[in-house]
DNA sequence: TTGAAAGCGCTACCAC
DNA sequence: GTGGTAGCGCTTTCAA
């Protein structure tokens, strides 16, 4: 029992194989009667195209390509919103979605172009200077960054404005009359991996903070899990000075719920004692304890736009490029978690 | 400037096309020369070959689709290990994933079978009830669930085995002389969609505690994130008796650490004043405060023996089928959650 | 407005 | 051990 094929359709319909394509495609005029016959024979034969076959003929797959960063450095639930509203934007333009780790390197990259199995790719976890841009730079086949490397060759680079936060939360302290900000580093493995964001953030908010003549320092690595947090909040609270103002800058996302319950457990309302501000998602800055005032770039935004980044490139449309280094404006959400002005 | 194809292989290393497939796949003996001559072509033209053509012609595409629970229900990040290991073991063996989200219903299944985009499918979060399933079994392409619905209907099932689970955990609080248990209930949501695991667990759990002659009673729902493990907390807490040794069990992994959290808020010390058992990784119950006893199922035990079932189905070894309900074994960890003996 | 037919790049059969 | 060649199921000219 081997599946119709167009063919079949044809033969049903009293139609050429070639008008069948044509009824599927919209790319020739169809009469109404026609029209009628052959969706009718489609629908009695629950006929679907043979994907391979079309790809072969048109040069077409209607697949996206998107590189994850599993393996050993997978970072938590960050990734998934990232997944989900790929996948999404690419049903709705009739794409599919293939996965691909990231531990394969440009390997991955060369397989999904070279042997055509997709028309486009997304990658994310970009590092400032990473061994795949330059690869993704040579295929014929278009690739967006989630991120922005050092030299993005020409690729095009969707992500959040990081220096735009960096901005946001320094500049918030300053407005809310605060002594110093100490900012919380990413895990050391995120900085040797050498992640484009880290320094987006970072430079950026030392820069304002000098500006605004906050006192700043940036912490050591804090680690992932209740352990990091817990040693880098008992580091700050030893060094905090009696009777400061004092800001927390929490850049990494995944670090902002086991530091908020790190303080807690030491007695310190973050709000009261002193302030904290997360790089985080909206959801999870509402669902802590207290709720933290936070600076989001939601992941469904970048994503999305990434998409629609891609798509302009499989067909460009008469309406402009999109920019090539596009930047998406983060939001400052003001909640219980940064002291009022005295 | 297009790819270079198996043609173009042929003609450098001066053999016919069909050498250079044969040489590709080993499906028949080639001279050493001729081998090397091939290889050294295929090199420098760093060739690929075209999946679509390969899939046409050889009626594989070397792909499999995975169907994940994305939209309104995603469940944090359980979901990961899975697609990731899946992930891998379809590189160890020379696939691609395709992903699909599970709120396309069975019109994702039709979709992947219907036009040849895969050669099997995993799909995950199986309903008790599926509408999904008998759809499934009457595909071309091998299915594999991960999880058990009530009518497998043929397709081969891979999943832990939660009433062993619900044995260790129920068997651990009688034999560490408790006088009561509560269970609390998954999420409304996961309650009424009506996923498979909720009763393979709760079931077994309840008549191993009547067999103990343990008191035992189920929750309501208890909602996502820390409000819900709040409420779910109190009440368990203004419901407790005087000097009893209570155990709770709870089978939602995601609820474990709010669970965890809102009892040492509430000055009440699992291991000492009442015992928690946790359904979920040990890698999660490990970074619990304090550590959790847990039954463990590991994701990416189910997933891998997913993978390899589906292989098995893709081309049959010599070897026996694999079992068509293949339920994993779970592990008791003990951790310092569970008071001791008194 | 429609049909016939030439490929797309590969695999696998049949022949030598 | 190797080569020739007929498809796989579709898209897209070219012709009518």
């Amino acid at each position: 029992m081997t599946a119709f094929t167009s063919k079949d359709v044809a033969r049903l319909a009293g139609v050429s194989q070639s008008t069948v394509s044509y009824v599927m495609s919209g790319k020739r005029p169809i009469s109404e009667e026609t029209r009628r016959r052959v969706h009718d024979a489609i629908e009695r034969l629950t006929y679907q195209p043979n994907a391979g076959a079309r790809a072969l003929a048109s040069q077409r797959t209607n697949v996206v390509g998107l590189v994850v960063p599993f393996g050993p450095s997978a970072d938590g639930a960050g990734l998934l919103p990232f997944i989900e509203s790929i996948a999404f934007s690419a049903r709705a333009q009739d794409y599919e979605v293939l996965l691909v780790t990231a531990d394969e390197g440009s390997a991955g990259l060369r397989r999904l172009a070279g042997r055509s199995l997709c028309d486009g790719i997304l990658m994310m976890d970009i590092q400032t200077e990473d061994e795949r841009v330059p690869v993704a730079a040579t295929l014929r086949t278009p690739v967006i960054l989630i991120g922005v490397p050092a030299e993005p060759q020409g690729l095009h680079c969707v992500d959040m404005d990081f220096a735009q936060a960096a901005r946001l939360a320094i500049g918030e302290l300053a407005d809310t009359g605060h002594d110093r900000v100490v900012i919380l580093q990413h895990p050391t493995e995120v900085v040797q991996r050498d992640l484009n964001y880290v320094d987006r953030f970072l430079g950026p908010a030392v820069a304002v903070a000098a500006d605004r003549r906050l006192p700043c320092r940036v912490t050591e690595p804090v680690e992932r899990g209740r352990a990091g947090a817990n040693r880098a909040v008992d580091q700050v609270l030893a060094d905090r000075i009696p009777g400061e103002r004092l800001g927390l800058v929490v850049p990494n996302a995944n670090a902002v719920q086991p530091v908020l319950q790190a303080l807690n457990a030491r007695g310190v309302a973050p709000g009261r004692d002193l302030s904290v501000i997360g790089v985080c998602m909206d959801a999870w800055a509402e669902n802590c304890e207290p709720p933290v005032t936070n600076v989001s770039g939601e992941a469904r935004d970048v994503s999305r736009r990434a998409m629609q980044t891609l798509f302009w490139l499989l067909d460009p449309t008469p309406t402009g490029p999109p920019p090539v280094v596009d930047l998406l404006e983060p939001r400052l959400t003001r909640r219980e978690s940064v002291m009022p002005i005295p």
